[in-house]
DNA sequence: TTCATTATGTTGATATTATCAACAAATGAC
DNA sequence: GTCATTTGTTGATAATATCAACATAATGAA
């Protein structure tokens, strides 16, 4: 038996987690200046840092990718679209999906995003030994990866 | 020297992490009307949650915890205040400081939302054993407990 | 074929949340 | 006492999320 015991539901991964998004939320917004010129923000480094991972990608599966509403998406992609980040064209077999890529200056961008955020994640995860971190991502991949 | 070199930062953590409260956010968000009739929103719910585990507090120790910004948890503490749901008092050693607690309406909800994100993380770590489950939950704390 | 249904992406309207600066009051250091 | 710091609030603005409606294209059934 534990001191500590839990008569209610555990809903501690739910505020741990928060926890980690804001603290890394509030690092890069810290720090947004010196990496972000071209003021993306959070939500359209996600939306980048994902389409480096998986393009050439349709919207409605970037949109499942992220899990945000695709309403939101089609106005981060706009804006991402007019500062030259990405480009759009239409599928050959389908004629209603978009199929997304990065341009080069995207790519530039995504690189900058990306040692940003290894940054901060790294500071975070800091009371973890080296194994820890990759059971952590065993664990995390295994349970929500795509 | 390692065999798995990474010519790219590693970003996976937060990728994963923010896919994960996505989806626990969108799962919640269809289920809200079930056990919110407060309206108190995620960010009531996850105010409310966390005074649940630190009552009393003061509001600082409050913004500390949760990582978010005190003029946005003024906001909401003013919010859950008009409905009922937790109560502030001046703290006897400190003129600034207030002091926070639930209200029994406060517990009800509590208890109702806690069992909403306990059903909706269980949900999503279901491709988790028992052991892994309490294995990530030992490195979340780790990492970012307070 | 035609028709209904579904999928995809966009737009509009609105609500929610976040950010940043400025501020008053209380505290503590000196 | 004076000064700097802490605590909490307010205002103004930006960013993000949500939901319904819509146009177009694809699909499948009769």
């Amino acid at each position: 038996m534990s001191t500590k015991r839990r008569a209610t539901p555990d809903i501690e991964v739910g505020q741990l987690v928060d926890r980690f998004m804001r603290h890394i939320h509030a690092d890069l917004g810290r720090k947004a200046p010196t990496f972000d010129p071209e003021k993306v923000g959070p939500a359209g480094g996600m939306v980048l840092m994902a389409l480096a991972d998986h393009e050439p990608v349709a919207i409605h599966e970037l949109v499942r990718t992220i899990a945000r509403d695709k309403a939101q998406v089609t106005r981060l992609l706009q804006s991402l679209g007019t500062k030259g980040l990405i480009e759009k064209s239409q599928s050959p077999v389908d004629g209603r999906v978009c199929v997304l890529r990065l341009t080069a200056k995207g790519w530039e961008t995504v690189t900058r995003l990306r040692y940003a955020v290894a940054e901060a994640i790294d500071c975070l995860l800091e009371p973890l030994s080296t194994q820890e971190r990759d059971n952590l991502k065993v664990l995390l991949r295994k349970a929500f990866g795509t």
